[in-house]
DNA sequence: ATTTGCATAGGAAACTATCACCTATACAAT
DNA sequence: ATTGTATAGGTGATAGTTTCCTATGCAAAT
């Protein structure tokens, strides 16, 4: 019977390990599209706002690596065309970023790839992927 | 009752979401000791090997992120003297990579730190940590 | 002798992390 | 109306790291 440190020592190390070995699939799927994890969570952010404009800092709430420069993300799917960035009009220190119809189509091509690979993680069963699930949700308390 | 695929969908995203959150504390830890969380998953390996050189394709196997560059790793353990780095004797395709004493003692001083963070895992039971432990080895197949 | 495997070098591009700084706005208190 | 403070976002610079790529040297295997 291992000691309570090393049990939640091996937490950390089966997750860091996990999520390292999904991201690489991610990231090879979502190459040929030009598209890096962020910029994709980014997408469907913005899709899923239903074509009403978000600010920045609704994007930085909302995204999975708190880590990210939203700023920096955004101008580089600026220069692609798949958003949109204008003063938003009541309150004026925001800015309203919106998806474009490029934005919307390679969403919904990288989505399709995503939804293929996702089926890798089919080895556990529908209940494991819920308590799993509920489990990682309960870590960061 | 969600789908199959958003179900699975969710596990990717909580897996993302909560290694992301686990690896920023991990590196504010690391920081003050000049560790990157890849360096420190080295020294481990490394001191893990009861000082026994080790070979640089042995460390690519037993690494958390195997996309890491070894290489360019040991270069800059090596400049910090935590590591050295001779040809190998009885393959000199080889290099025989081992652990300094002063990179034992950055190793000590580092795992005190992370056996102190290791704590934020608490918030799930020990039950939890086994059965998520298990479910997240058994995705990767 | 040729092929395969191990390890490394080095360039280029991309990403990260910080920092300091700046602009403009909102909003409440004076 | 003025001032102070917090908020929202952006800019630019720097340094370091990572990632990808190609190429090379050398040893080992066959």
């Amino acid at each position: 019977m291992k000691n309570k440190k090393d049990l939640y020592q091996s937490v950390a190390v089966e997750l860091l390990t996990t999520q390292s070995w999904y991201m690489h699939q991610l990231k090879a799927v979502l190459k040929p599209y030009d598209i890096s994890p962020a910029q994709y969570n980014i997408l469907r952010i913005l899709n899923g706002a239903k074509n009403r404009p978000v600010s920045a800092s609704y994007l930085k709430d909302q995204v999975i690596d708190k880590g990210s420069n939203i700023t920096r993300l955004i101008d580089k799917m600026e220069i692609k065309k798949w958003v949109t960035r204008s003063l938003c009009e009541t309150n004026r220190r925001q800015m309203d970023i919106d998806i474009t119809d490029k934005g919307i189509k390679v969403l919904l091509e990288a989505t399709k790839e995503i939804n293929e690979l996702i089926k890798v993680l089919y080895s556990i069963t529908e209940d494991e992927a819920k308590i799993v699930s509920k489990i990682l949700i309960k870590i960061r308390g």
